[in-house]
RNA sequence: CGGGCUGUGGCGCAGCUUGGCAGCGCGCCUGCUUUGGGAGCAGGAGGUCGUCGGUUCAAAUCCGACCAGCCCGACCA
């Protein structure tokens, strides 16, 4: 192509209202605009990376077996009131209504419509089979942000593997493992596969892919030295026990009065009350019923902690005046001694504590000496709080990092849950009727591909990995008016086509200046200066983007060595 | 949904305090010169100042409501 023909609106300045270095990037380089909040029109050179995109994913996914299908964007209610979603999806879900009030929805993701459509099986020998869709899906975001890294609407690979057991799951969970660690590789990026946690979706084991950036959502746990790593949501820590000395007898009522937080009473009561030697109360909502959740005091709860381990749905904190009712005083002053007639549930950094300080559900008063064992009744140990950098590695005890990353891929097992819902039912060997098991399986492509540029990119612009750049080479003619300097770019772009790569040529009558910032903004991997300077002495230049390298090349050797560089370097990227 | 901030030619911004011709830089169009890291000169086009209402002789500017967008938090397969 031609770059004189070519669409691509640089802008000379960052645009306001532009932080994450992708979202400052795209626009910049003209890959995107938006067109309302999480809204983005994709301009050609954002389309051929996501192109590229788009098929190394597909290509990764056939390998594994993977069939694309395509699947209505547009659902009508019943689908997803018979798997009880309808209600469970919120307000994240975009509904309207067609003419004749029947309830819509915009498709958030697929398990509804491809278990319907897995009910078309009726055989185990029919099993196993993955399907995938590379689609738009649509998500009322209360606030999209990040330029396409957190939208409202975006495309979505999805795939969803059909099993007739467990075992047969596991399998394609593995595949689909592979497959990705594949593709993330292909698009030059960094991803890390971390344990997480299923979240509202349902399923067992969760595995997310992770690419280190600040403009990242989630906060992931390394250790420095095994291969633990995993979402802080499910991430675990060992630190050190508290010794507690010995029993220092009954419960004694403890005058504190105004004392509403764990740091005003650790000071006023620094010799028996330190944060570590108090138990924080906690009271949620929990589907209707009020439960109380202890930790250390120097402890956070992580709320996606106690959604995982209760496996509920909807939970919240409880209001004041709830907590009043059930406890009779304020937070700030409740504890769960003597609390028989609401569900506990701990923390297991206080198994075994004694000597503790906690409220005595009596405002201005707090009970000290408490025994846990022998002074509360708790229903449920769990592990509920967030860890901290710094702490001890559960596998080995080395040292816990924590860093900011984008979730660009997350597989998960779904079970039976869909399949059950929606009636997928096959017969397996022994000529039972059981529901399908299906895993779920998301990649987001535009993600990707702003994770790619959070990931590639240096203070001219971004670098694309050649495996997904918008085009390989870009041909510079440098006097676009000199005939000899314009011919001598036209064969090397001609010779570069036959060779196979994708080259454009920037033809446009500009200032050399203005036509190298351009290039190293939209980061074409690598540029061919033809200049007439050059050209005197039958030479061109070659410069790759990455390390901004200048080489110089006979023009007769130009095409085949860069072709070369290029096929190297998409070797190493497969 | 809570907190902070912003809406003025395509992009970036000033003007608002103290009401009085709608400006600057870049980009764009025409011509000439120039051409190896964002050229020069000359001429030109382009704006319901987010929207609605109010105050006023007069509103980009003051007042009110609303809308949109950005950042932090909450939320989020």
């Amino acid at each position: 192509m031609r770059w004189s023909n070519l669409f691509i609106p640089t802008l000379r300045e960052d645009p306001a209202h532009a932080e994450a270095a992708s979202h400052r990037l795209l626009l910049r380089g003209g890959f995107v605009r938006q067109l309302a909040a999480g809204h983005y029109s994709i301009l050609p050179l954002g389309q051929r990376v996501r192109a590229k995109i788009d098929r190394i994913i597909r290509e990764e996914m056939d390998a594994i077996g993977g069939q694309q299908l395509h699947l209505p964007a547009l659902h009508p209610a019943e689908v997803w009131k018979k798997s009880g979603r309808w209600e469970a999806m919120g307000e994240e879900m975009f509904r309207l209504q067609d003419r004749k009030g029947m309830d819509q929805c915009l498709g958030m993701t697929h398990e509804e419509v491809i278990a319907i459509l897995a009910g078309e099986v009726s055989s185990y020998r029919d099993l196993p089979q993955i399907w995938y869709q590379i689609q738009t899906k649509f998500r009322d975001e209360p606030r999209p942000k990040s330029g396409v890294l957190r939208v409202r609407e975006f495309t979505m690979k999805d795939s969803y593997s059909l099993d007739v057991d467990g075992s047969g799951l596991d399998v394609a969970f593995d595949l689909h493992h592979q497959a990705y660690v594949a593709i993330f590789h292909r698009c030059g990026l960094q991803a890390l596969d971390v344990v997480a946690s299923s979240g509202a979706m349902g399923g067992s084991e969760s595995v997310e892919f992770m690419v280190a950036s600040p403009a990242g959502e989630d906060w992931i746990v390394t250790c420095d030295g095994c291969d633990y790593r995993a979402n802080l949501e499910r991430a675990e820590s060992v630190i050190p026990q508290v010794d507690d000395g010995p029993s220092l007898g009954e419960t004694e009522l403890l005058p504190t009065p105004g004392i509403r937080t764990i740091r005003a009473l650790a000071e006023a009561h620094p010799d028996r009350a330190g944060p570590r030697r108090q138990i924080k109360t906690l009271v949620y909502v929990v589907d209707g019923q009020l439960t109380l959740v202890l930790l250390r005091g120097d402890h956070e709860l992580l709320e996606q902690k106690l959604v995982d381990t209760l496996g509920v749905a909807n939970l919240r904190p409880a209001a004041p005046d709830e907590i009043r009712a059930a406890l009779g005083a304020d937070p700030g002053s409740l504890g769960a001694v003597g609390v028989e007639h609401l569900p506990v549930i701990a923390d297991r950094a206080l198994v075994g504590r004694r000597n503790l300080v906690t409220g005595a559900n009596r405002n201005d008063w707090h009970l000290s000496s408490v025994d846990v064992e022998r002074d509360l009744t708790v229903g449920q140990w769990a592990d509920l709080r967030g860890i901290s950098a710094g702490e001890g590695c559960p596998q080995c005890g080395g040292v816990l990092d924590v860093w900011r990353g984008i979730e660009v891929g997350h597989i998960f097992k779904l079970g039976e849950r869909y399949a059950r819902a929606m009636g997928a039912m096959v017969q397996n060997e022994q000529g039972d009727i059981k529901p399908i098991v299906m895993g779920s399986y998301g990649i987001g492509v535009e993600r990707t591909m702003a994770a790619i540029v959070e990931f590639s990119h240096d203070d001219r612009g971004i670098v694309w990995p050649v495996s997904v750049a918008p085009y390989e080479v870009v041909v510079t003619v440098l006097r676009t008016d000199d005939p000899g300097t314009m011919a001598a770019g036209e064969r090397l772009y001609s010779e570069l086509k036959d060779l196979g790569v994708e080259p454009v040529l920037d033809d446009r009558p500009l200032r050399p200046g203005v036509k190298f910032t351009d290039a190293e903004l939209i980061g074409i991997p690598y540029r061919i200066t033809v200049g007439p300077r050059g050209l005197a002495s039958g030479k061109v230049e070659l410069t790759t983007r990455g390390d901004l390298s200048t080489v110089e090349l006979a023009m007769d050797d130009a095409a085949p060595t860069v072709a070369e560089l290029i096929r190297t370097e998409l070797e190493r990227l497969s």
